[in-house]
RNA sequence: GCCGGAAUGGCGGAAUUGGUAUACGCGCACGACUCAAAAUCGUGUUCCUUUUUGGAAUGAGGGUUCGAUUCCCUCUUCCGGCACCA
């Protein structure tokens, strides 16, 4: 027998799957279809990392097991060819991005086909192959005739290293996504597409599919919808002239004490006085030249005075108008109705420039009751500086709304001056008297609570105050019988007082008290707001909008936070936008006949850095003449983004040569959506995302026979490296897939090794040593059916090597529709372990064996299919063990006629005892009692309950006196 | 700050509707084979105590239950995403 040699057993198969058709003959018209979509990569010059062979290595299982199940399944790959890095690396050395491209795919090619993933290569596609990026254009003039594709010159995200133009989504944190450099502001004229006309559709689609929820939370939050209202407010002497303010929360409107625009608001020059004119031109010209990260620096937020004023259209009331660049001009309306009192950020401008804090909200703590006494109190909270200590009553045991840890607490005389009656309270309750107001609050937290005081409901509008003990003299407590006994003085260390302080509004007073003063940003009670007092802010906020609205002065409005999708690129390799530019007829497409446009070749293709692409230097290629009027006229030379070709490439595989349409439709109709998307986390707000909303605009145009694209999408985990970061050139920690199958271990072993690490979309250290776990498991059913075949083979029957069989049938296969590879592998080793004892003892003499182990080389196909087809051979099978039926298992031989039933006392193991399946409590009881240790439970104590579970336990509740 | 997810042996990780926690693999220890090593095969391996027994343990604390890794509440830490979005 020779040994496992995974070298031999891969070259061998990886020239007779090249040679043979390995589908040929097979009725796919009969069949299911079944499209096992994983993402194309971008033929780096990197090739691949771990990261490719686990999507592609899982992709691969799922569409090998589905064919043997008799699916007609589509497993295509390609490649997404056009983008920067290539263009950077083409720069650099100096040669053309399209001979870099075809290099790297043919690297990336090579890598591919190692792993044996069972690819459909007569689909491929390239997305830079002008066959291919016709249709990409021919798709973007069916948005630019539907009005989704627009021209404007808005101020976008470029990057000042790639020289080019960025979409919201390909920013983060201020950085360019691919580079990491810093992003400035540039005012250009570039192309958009209107994903915002479809982001509620984008929310609501969600529900048709099966995505793993927090890929739907992701686009959910990225799309980010909020609910409020547009607001009209007048500009004093201007009668006919107003600003537009949006808000979520209507209901703080007569907490408004100043508007605030954007700098870069349309109304500005309309607003400015004659005394502010320097000081605001000067403002905006620095806000303007202040970065997004400089901008969100919130230490420090900046405005100025207009000069002008706004009327609040609640109550009439004159408010200052500002500029602040913490206002954005993209979200909104670029104005906001400051209410400092109910926002953080509106607070701690309001702070800076000394504008009015009014609060209309109050917190709200408790459920009112239809008898209950009203009154006005106090809180005061007395903390020692030196000791770090917080004084605290202790009214006993917490019940209901009563008792617990609270601070000194009081109702307010008539007249009383609120801080007098902190200080006579604490005088009262404690008897400490030489006290130091440090903080109060501004407003009432409204408590309905239970007292054990006056025994009776009650509702407190409490004022808190804060105080520091700046000596321990004390005077008597001076306590009325009520509260006599009732409660012991504790002081508590500070860093236990949240823990302990038991009712919710002492909770928040202290919290308040303690921190910076801080806006109350949630719901409440109304107050100062006329006839809206005393409701609840939720309704009140309804309601002002209802008022208003009638009064013509406000809308409901629905807000996203999605941009749209900036698509221009200022670069040489990317699909040239098929619009040529007239003076008389403005943006013209270019006529479908006359796609693709293709890019000229050139001799340089640096960017220019400009705002202009490269392509406007090539002067023949520019000039044309316009289709509709035939007069001169320019092409556009902006370029498409790298998520252009990726938005609908699914499609192309579904009919990849067709020259007369992206693909037919009969084609889109039998293939319908993709059955499951497996890619990175990564690519959720950008691919994902764009890809939808294409698909959803192709459907509304009739051209695509379903409304999502893909009806089930899982994002694998990032595989890092051994030491739990992130794999990375710089950290020179990367692991080359390639090294690993040439080291000896082969691809069999390492696509093993990466499925079985941790469930697929787990983000997980790489670890070189389970790599000999897998290879070991896999030799060990080499020497198996090596051996085997050495033997003679006997006529013994084994019920055992069935049932381990028909039980590893069922198990993989539940697993593998879960998508829990990693325990179908534990399943699998499992088996061999088994079959292992079992050959140990029958010596290959049970008849069974052949049909066991073909049985588990059908098993190890999709996850091993080099091994398996070899072994396949060496069973004397015929044909190609990928082509072979996935096995199925019989009930009878997994069910088992006996099982263990577990004897607990008082919840615990004490015994178990094992009886045929069915078995009655009567069996179980009598059985159990014959173990002596339970007996002793059973006789010695009294039986309080029984519980018994069919074919699983008995447990016993038993008093133990 | 907001939205998700996670926490189980020395390590990666298992555990149906709540029902024997630690499957499978790695590592480690011991043994067999060998002149020896590698490879392979076998045995053991949560912790504490112990002769058996027994006790404790699934990030921390509480709750529901005969019984909780699983359900509920509070908290801590880590990871991912978003973030001056009004």
């Amino acid at each position: 027998m020779k040994r496992y040699n995974p070298q031999l057993v891969e070259s061998k198969w990886r020239k007779n799957w090249q040679t043979a058709d390995l589908y040929k003959g097979i009725d796919f018209a009969k069949r299911p279809k079944y499209v096992m979509l994983t993402e194309f990569p971008y033929p780096s010059g990197e090739g691949m990392h771990m990261g490719h062979i686990r999507e592609y290595t899982l992709g691969d299982i799922i569409a090998r097991q589905k064919r043997m199940e008799g699916f007609n399944v589509l497993y295509p790959m390609g490649y997404d060819a056009f983008g920067l890095p290539t263009e950077n690396y083409a720069i650099k050395n100096k040669v053309s991005p399209e001979v870099a491209t075809q290099k790297n795919i043919a690297n990336f090619q090579e890598q591919l086909e190692r792993l044996g993933f069972s690819f459909d290569w007569s689909r491929r596609i390239n997305t830079s192959d002008p066959a291919y990026y016709r249709w990409t254009q021919w798709l973007f003039l069916r948005f630019f005739q539907a009005g989704l594709a627009y021209q404007q010159e808005i101020a976008v995200n470029w990057c000042p290293f790639c020289k080019t133009g960025l979409a919201n989504e390909e920013v983060i944190n201020g950085r360019h996504e691919r580079c990491d450099t810093l992003v400035e502001k540039k005012l250009l004229k570039q192309w958009l597409l209107r994903i915002t006309d479809y982001a509620q559709r984008l929310i609501d689609g969600l529900e048709q599919v099966d995505y793993l929820p927090r890929i739907a939370d992701q686009q959910i939050n990225w799309i980010g919808k909020s609910k409020g209202a547009e607001i009209k407010f007048k500009i004093v002497n201007q009668p006919d002239q107003f600003i537009e303010v949006f808000t979520t929360r209507p209901d703080t409107i007569y907490g408004a004490t100043y508007l605030a625009i954007a700098p870069e608001h349309n109304l500005i020059n309309s607003l400015i006085g004659p005394k502010q004119k320097s000081q605001v031109e000067n403002y905006i010209k620095q806000a303007q030249a202040k970065s997004d990260i400089q901008r969100q620096d919130n230490q420090s937020k900046t405005g100025v005075f207009s000069g002008s004023y706004a009327i609040n259209p609640i109550n009439n009331q004159q408010i200052p108008i500002w500029i602040a660049d913490y206002i954005l001009m993209n979200y909104g309306t670029g104005a906001i109705m400051g209410v400092p009192a109910h926002d953080q950020r509106d607070f701690d401008f309001a702070k800076k420039y000394q504008i009015a804090i009014q609060y209309v909200i109050e917190p709200s703590f408790g459920q009112a009751q239809e008898k209950q006494l009203e009154r006005e109190a106090i809180v005061a909270v007395v903390i020692n500086r030196q000791k770090q200590q917080v004084l605290m009553l202790n009214w006993g045991a917490r019940q209901h709304s009563s008792g617990g840890q609270l601070f000194i607490g009081g109702g307010v005389e008539p007249g009383e001056d609120l801080q007098a009656c902190a200080r006579r309270e604490i005088a009262q309750e404690c008897g400490y008297t030489n006290l130091k107001i440090i903080n109060q609050l501004d407003y009432n937290v409204h408590n309905h609570y239970y007292s054990n005081v006056v025994d009776q409901n009650c509702y407190a509008k409490i004022r808190g105050f804060l105080f520091e003990l700046t000596d321990d003299n004390k005077v008597d407590p001076n306590l009325d019988s009520g509260e006599k006994n009732k409660f012991s003085i504790e002081w508590v260390n500070i860093q236990d007082v949240e823990k302990l302080v038991s009712d919710p509004a002492h909770k928040y007073i202290y919290q308040a008290l303690l921190s910076e003063q801080k806006a109350v940003v949630g719901e409440g009670i109304m107050v100062n707001s006329s006839k809206y007092d005393r409701l609840n802010s939720s309704q009140a906020r309804e309601l002002i909008v209802k008022d208003l609205t009638k009064q013509g002065l406000a809308r409901e409005k629905i807000n996203y936070r999605l941009r749209d999708w900036i698509f221009s690129r200022q670069h040489y390799w990317g699909e040239p936008i098929p619009i040529i530019h007239c003076k008389k007829d403005g943006a013209v497409a270019v006529p479908d006949q006359d796609l693709p446009v293709e890019l000229p070749k050139l001799d340089h293709y640096q960017p220019t850095g400009t705002g202009e692409s490269p392509l406007s230097a090539v002067t023949d290629w520019v000039n044309t003449t316009c289709p509709k009027c035939g007069q001169p006229a320019k092409r556009e030379t902006d370029t498409m983004p790298n998520w252009a070709g990726s938005s609908w490439y699914y499609l192309r595989y579904f009919d990849p040569n067709n020259n007369k349409m992206f693909a037919s439709r009969d084609k889109l109709d039998y293939w319908g959506a993709v059955d499951l998307y497996l890619g990175g986390m990564e690519h959720v707000t950008l691919h994902l995302l764009y890809s939808r909303f294409w698909h959803q605009f192709l459907f509304d145009q009739g051209l695509v026979p379903t409304p999502e694209p893909y009806l089930a999408r899982r994002g694998q985990g990032i595989i890092l490296a051994a030491d739990g970061t992130k794999m990375s050139k710089s950290k020179g920690n990367i692991v080359n897939p390639l090294e690993i199958i040439d080291s000896g271990y082969g691809a069999d072993a390492l696509r093993l090794a990466i499925t079985f690490l941790a469930p697929y979309d787990q983000t997980t250290p790489w670890s070189p040593e389970s790599l000999g776990g897998t290879f070991r498991f896999l030799q060990r059913i080499w020497t198996m059916v090596g051996e085997f075949n050495a033997a003679d083979g006997g006529n013994q029957e084994s019920e055992e090597l069935v049932r381990v069989i028909n039980k590893t049938v069922k198990r993989v296969s539940k697993d593998l529709l879960n998508l829990s590879f990693n325990t179908a592998i534990a399943g699998l080793m499992d088996c061999v372990n088994q079959l292992y004892l079992i050959k140990a003892k029958d010596r290959y003499q049970s008849v069974q064996w052949q049909w066991a182990l073909e049985t588990l080389v059908k098993l190890i196909a999709p996850f091993a299919p080099y091994i398996a087809e070899e072994l396949w051979e060496q069973l004397a099978n015929q044909g190609s063990v990928h082509l072979s039926s996935w096995p199925t298992y019989q009930e009878k031989y997994v069910a088992e006629e006996k099982t263990v039933f577990v004897i607990q006392i008082n919840g615990k193991v004490r015994g178990q005892v094992r009886l045929a399946i069915g078995s009655s409590q009567a069996d179980v009881e009598k059985e159990a009692l014959k173990d002596p240790k339970i007996a002793s439970y059973w006789q010695a104590n009294k039986i309080v309950k029984k519980i018994f579970v069919p074919d699983k336990l008995l447990s016993l509740v038993i008093k133990s006196e």
